[in-house]
DNA sequence: TAACTAATGTTGACAGTGGTAACATAAGCG
DNA sequence: CGCTTATGTTACCACTGTCAACATTAGTTA
């Protein structure tokens, strides 16, 4: 403890909070994160927080933006390296999306958890999960122009990409349905991960590539399973 | 409210606790869904739920697994008209899938979403996911055999499966990353959903079908990804 | 039938939580 | 200096999950 925070003003104590909550969310995950808990950490009052945030909500959504900036410093550095292969650029990009994920499980959660529902969620926020996502979208229309992605809506390809690769993470990260099915109780091996990783990103080529004629032949019959409600 | 419950003993309540918690997680979330909320709300004291659960979690694994269960009735439905047609059949099992995640957000949520983490699932509660996804691995198996689908671990195709349909029906429940990324603040239309749907079940098709040169020239690109930590 | 046991429900307490209101201290600034 | 505003504290509120002790009933057995 360093001698400058015996005074009665703290200073930095809005910053403090959200580093000391990112701490206390990676060792002990983000259930037992309390304003009072996290206070006692500062060492300051349990209402002190409130000075710097409306609610708990209004916490855990600085740290999910955080979270985005974060993740979205990490892809960035991505682009200059694969500036002239749009596709092998999404592959890296999901690549590290899976690797941050699986570094920062709590963080991860927060993130995409349920946590941040049925709140209107401010601008800023939303501008940082935009930039965390731009360096994909930008990527795919890189690849539309060059004819190596097939046409379509970018957003809704951008999605399909992040759907396939956060469904992995999550699978991993929370042990839900591939340790339940396969008998790993323990979670995956990392053997197990990096083939499960790599199965996802082929898939994520072939929804991107142009279709092929026996790719084509089943649209209409997914067509149909959409028409039957 | 029926005479019958005047006496003492209750005679039901394990089950009424069940169905009691659904609705009322139905109707207003399962944040707000609390013990002794939900005791209230039966007409018994608020401790008396913990004679059939030993805590809350326990509550909530007994709706989860109820809910694996319903699923699982869901997609067994399917079996029988699709008999013929394993990748058809798959993509019925898709949609039917993301329209119980539409149809029910709050139940998906407990089913998938974090609650039950750091908890050694009972063997029941494995069963019953277990049993929710028993028709995707046959349909696959199946699939195999007559050479529509492409040779390959089974578990690992079937998580790709639902990789790609959680994510997009988590997506869309939770309203994260698609209505921020587009500017539909107040969710999806029926319409967007419905393209996506496609989009994505379309994909599942793709990654499942034997593959094609174009496309496995791309894999040794994702190998490239995979091997580079 | 009577008595004993196990199951089920209740009461009352405890520590912990998010949040508000009233107050205290300090920083910034004229 | 004195005023305003930002920041931190204290005391309180309603609420939560959970436990221990007690009450009531159902089921079983003598």
């Amino acid at each position: 403890m360093s001698a400058k925070r015996m005074t009665y003003h703290h200073g930095d104590l809005r910053r403090r909070l959200i580093q000391t909550a990112e701490t206390l969310i990676a060792e002990q995950g983000a259930e037992t994160l309390s304003m009072r808990n996290l206070s006692r950490e500062i060492g300051v009052s349990h209402t002190a927080a409130y000075r710097h945030f409306r609610d708990k909500q209004e916490l855990l959504r600085a740290l999910a933006q955080n979270g985005f900036a974060s993740l979205a410093e990490r892809l960035e550095r991505l682009s200059a390296q694969w500036r002239d292969n749009p596709l092998a650029h999404i592959l890296a990009q999901g690549k590290a999306y899976i690797d941050f994920a699986l570094e920062n499980p709590s963080r991860y959660r927060i993130m995409f958890g349920p946590i941040l529902i049925h709140n209107r969620i401010e601008p800023e926020f939303n501008q940082a999960v935009r930039m965390a996502f731009a360096p994909l979208l930008s990527a795919i229309a890189q690849g539309q122009q060059r004819k190596e992605i097939r046409d379509g809506n970018i957003l809704e390809l951008a999605s399909l990409c992040w759907s396939l690769v956060h469904g992995l993470s999550q699978s991993i990260i929370d042990g839900q349905l591939l340790p339940v099915l396969m008998d790993a109780s323990g979670g995956l091996t990392k053997k197990e991960i990096a083939r499960l990783t790599r199965l996802v990103l082929d898939t994520v080529v072939s929804g991107l590539i142009p279709r092929e004629e026996s790719i084509s032949q089943w649209t209409a019959l997914s067509d149909v399973q959409n028409q039957t409600p």
